[in-house]
Order: structure tokens, then sequence, then C-alpha cells
DNA sequence: TGTACATCAGTGAACGCGCGTTCACTGATGTAC
DNA sequence: TGTACATCAGTGAACGCGCGTTCACTGATGTAC
């Protein structure tokens, strides 16, 4: 059954989304394609015509895995008041809501898994990570916009240790208390120019 | 061939052991017992006189998978002169032989797929977190214990978010200076007493 | 002290299962004439 | 405008492989007599 021009591109992106969604709730290996493919509605052998292997897939769903998470963080910012931007970012990032939202930020979830990838996918995460940050920058404080994406990145490295922990924590309470610990200290820390310290003692 | 008394304990932790180092450098999913019990010198049926099954490796594992990154916490924050222990930790953790050492520490490595473990399991993993916190928090600023050991969780699921994503970043000048700039930020953030913020605004 | 037996840590073939990948095939539609 | 053919996204059986787990078996040593 042949389809339209178009046709081929829109199921190719269907399964990039579906992929996407896929990994950030059970992990790069725990994502199949016979599963990924069926619930796209699809059968597993049509995979091939839209990917090489299964490492072309991941590679080319690090993009689409993040858009998610840096929507959410650029609505935060804007909703919030000029000066409380940086805070609105660390109380979405570090809420309750996303430790138990199952898809919750890739860059938490993922990042151990990643590490053991091979360098055509790691290259994509790091070039999909820094995207996101470029896009988050703009709200932080510093002179360059090289230094403010470094603020960023530091702020977003931190946050996603801290909530991958909170996830783990299976004392709901104990989690609970240490996100709201982590939401002050983040926000404390970042919301400020940080003080010019001594490089080498 | 019947063994000495001791000897299937002796051989039990030999087990536990070669399981931890495989996971912090292959994953929890990426550790099989076929792999694992060939390490050890055994055949794989042997397993089943040790372990019920592989999840209860898993969780009886958490204990050794965590011993080492204490060991080298205590070690580096004893060498160190007084007032700058906190600074010898973060400079240990955040070095760049401990992010190109492949089987670093678990909190940073595993905590993705910890979320996606059993309970048991998750429970193991956090009292094993929780042992390690209670030794490194007496660096910590802090009237009370609970203090102390809030704020040793607070940095070390910061670092961890940070040596995972440094171990993921391709360009190695990038990764060396992201490190440097988190070690110089954690330094500095935990080494003083947390200034007392104004709780909600 | 010497013999017969019980124990049980470890062996290795076999199991069902899900994985990533291959491949001959289908058939609706675009294109050539 | 009508017919013949080429295209190729998607189908579904089959592949080899590694996984976790089971199970009948082995045989050196501890224990009972």
């Amino acid at each position: 059954m042949r389809y339209s021009a178009q046709h081929k591109a829109k199921t190719h992106e269907r399964v990039l989304k579906k992929a996407a969604e896929q990994m950030r709730r059970r992990g790069v290996q725990g994502t199949g394609i016979v599963g990924l493919m069926g619930k796209v509605g699809l059968t597993h052998g049509g995979f091939y015509a839209h990917f090489p292997d299964k490492n072309a897939l991941i590679a080319e769903a690090m993009g689409p895995l993040l858009e998610e998470g840096v929507a959410g963080d650029l609505a935060a910012a804007e909703a919030a008041p000029e000066g409380q931007k940086i805070r609105a970012i660390v109380n979405r990032y570090l809420s309750t809501q996303h430790r138990d939202y199952p898809q919750a930020c890739p860059v938490a979830g993922l990042a151990g898994e990643m590490a053991r990838q091979s360098e055509s996918v790691r290259n994509a995460y790091t070039r999909a990570i820094e995207d996101r940050l470029k896009l988050i920058a703009r709200f932080f404080p510093g002179v360059s916009e090289r230094e403010r994406q470094n603020r960023a990145r530091l702020m977003l490295a931190g946050m996603a240790g801290t909530l991958m922990i909170a996830k783990v924590i299976t004392d709901r309470k104990a989690s609970d208390q240490f996100l709201e610990q982590a939401r002050e200290f983040y926000a404390t820390a970042f919301e400020a120019t940080p003080t010019q310290k001594n490089k080498k003692p």
C-alpha cells in the first residue's frame, strides 16, 4: 500500500515521539522495537524502513526526549514575575508532582544509562542538553552568554541528581522534606550573582 | 564436593562483591547471572544455592555497592586539615579521575535505574545511601545530627547529578571546565553554615 | 580407628521468553505510456 | 482518459542470541556407628 509523499515523514515523527516517551518512562534499554512499534499502531518489521538500527533511533530521539522538559522550564519562568524566574524554574523542577510524574526529566532518569551508550548517542544527548540550557540561560545572572549558560548547567545537573534521589527514596515524607530543602538551596544559590572567590588558594 | 563450614559464607561474599563491581560498571540490568558467576569462577547454576533470585542479589548488593564510595569520601576528608574537609570531599568526588573511573559512584550511575526497581531494592538502596550520609555528616556544619545529614544529602545528590553530566559530555575540555566550576560551587556552598532565609515570601 | 552413609555447594544441559534484526511478501497509489 | 507497471511503507514469520531460572546429577567431606 503506497502512501502519499508526506506520509512517511509523519510516521517517522510518530515513532520518534513515542520512543522519547517510552525512554523517559522505562529507560533506553527498557524500550523495545516490538513494543514501541505496537504502541505506534504498526508491526515491528516496518521500523527498519525508518531507522537503520536501534542506535540510530536512540540518537535521533534525544531531541524530542528533552523538549517536554524545556517547555516546562520556559512556561514556569515566563509565568513568574521578574526577579523570581529562577525560583519558579526550581520550584517546578523540584516539585513533588515532577517527582511523581513517571516520564519525568530525562536529564535525571537517563544520564546514568547514557554514560554507557555509543558516542553518537552521547553526542546527541549532550547537544540536546546544551540546546535546553541555551533556552533557559537568559534567566540567569552573568555578564556573558557563556557565563549564564554555565550557571544554568550547574543548576540543572545538581537538580537532576536531586530529583533522582527524591524519586528513589521510599519514605514519601522524607522525600517531600528533601525536595523542600533542595528548592530553598537551589533558588537562593542561583538567584544571585555568584560571589567572586579566589580561584586557587 | 562438600566444603568446610565457612566456605559457603566466603563464596556468598565473593559473589556479592563481584556483583557490586559489575553493577557499578554496567548497571543493574547489564549485570547477568551467567557472566557474574563466571567472573567469580563458578558456573551459573550455583547462584541459586546463594540467592533465591536476581532481585534478592540486587537488594543485598546495595551495601557493598556504596562502600567503596564512602571509603573514598572518608579518606579524603581525614587527610585534609580542619576546616577544609568538605572541600576535600568535593574535590575528590568531582575530580576528573573519578569521572573517568569506569566503576564510579553508584549514587550517580544507578539512581536512574533504581527508580524503576522493586520496592525492596529501592529500600535497600535508600538505606545504603543514608548509612553513607551518616558517616560523612560529621564534617558538615549544623546544630543537630539531622541537620548535618540533610546538608550532606543535599550535597551528595547535587554532586551525583553533576558527575553524571560530566561523564556524558563528549567534549573532554568542556567536561573538565564544568567539573572545575562545580567544585568551586559545591565547596563554597557547603563549607559555610547556610544563611537562614525566610521560608515563605 | 575404620567403614558406611548423608550432606549440599557447585555442575551443566535444558526451559521459555523477549530482544534486535532479516526477509520474502503485499497491495494501494503514483507515474509512464 | 484509460491501462500497465513500478514503487515502497508496512506485514509477519523466522533467525540467533542472551537472559533468568530449573533440575537431575556429582563427589569430597562431615558425621554416625
